[in-house]
DNA sequence: CGGCATATACCGACGGTCGGTACGTTGCCG
DNA sequence: CGGCAACGTACCGACCGTCGGTATATGCCG
């Protein structure tokens, strides 16, 4: 399935430079115009999963005082998977875009079940 | 959570004309240029589960030699949801792509964590 | 010293999708 | 004529990502 909203900012996110997780949940509070908080179990999950998917990688890891900070960056991969799926976001926003402008759009045959 | 794919794409082949249950999960795969193949499962329960939210409702009932034909349309609601959607899609695909293009772009209190 | 921000991590619950199955009719193909 | 695909609606268990909450630890501020 295509990736949901959370994934999706956790990736654009990290488009623009390595981020910890905490940095992640806060980078995409704001990305997101308040509209998404992430909790903390969705983020650290998703990070683990995406890492294993090997979407990111694991920059570097910090101690400040007593707490751990590890870095996240995009891979290859991932920044082709956030490409593709801004593609996949344009396309689907102009069909419906299209379909909601004018009613048997486009696409007449799937129009006309029988 | 914001809507997800399938959900989107019967919402879409709604945009267009009335439909049937069957006539959706063609639509849906046409629109989707084959990407996207509806599961019965999926395509009627969510065809309940959005008549029930009030995205839908069922716009009149055809028998055909004995195979019901129950056609379901777009609510006021249901256009108004998929056009807000469609305004999100728009809006985060375009951020992703700034962010691929140039990254530590705009929101730069959010890339510098400390 | 109590509470909040920082920071990572685990847990059960929930909901939407997946994959399969059931059941009935019609039409094509072998 | 027998089987199989297409049509058409409907239910089921399984899976997975997200939600909401909790745990743990430190430093800063009131």
């Amino acid at each position: 399935m295509a990736i949901q909203e959370p994934t999706f900012f956790i990736l654009t996110a990290l488009a623009g430079a390595p981020l910890h997780g905490y940095g992640v949940m806060r980078a995409v509070t704001e990305l997101s115009g308040g509209r998404i908080t992430l909790r903390a179990g969705t983020l650290y999950a998703a990070l683990d999963r995406l890492t294993a998917d090997g979407l990111l990688t694991v920059d570097r890891e910090e101690a400040v005082d007593g707490r751990l900070r590890r870095y996240y960056r995009l891979t290859d991969d991932g920044a082709a998977a956030l490409a593709a799926e801004v593609d996949r976001l344009r396309a689907n926003a102009a069909l419906a875009a299209a379909r909601l402008r004018r009613p048997i759009g486009p696409g007449g045959a799937a129009v006309s079940p029988a």
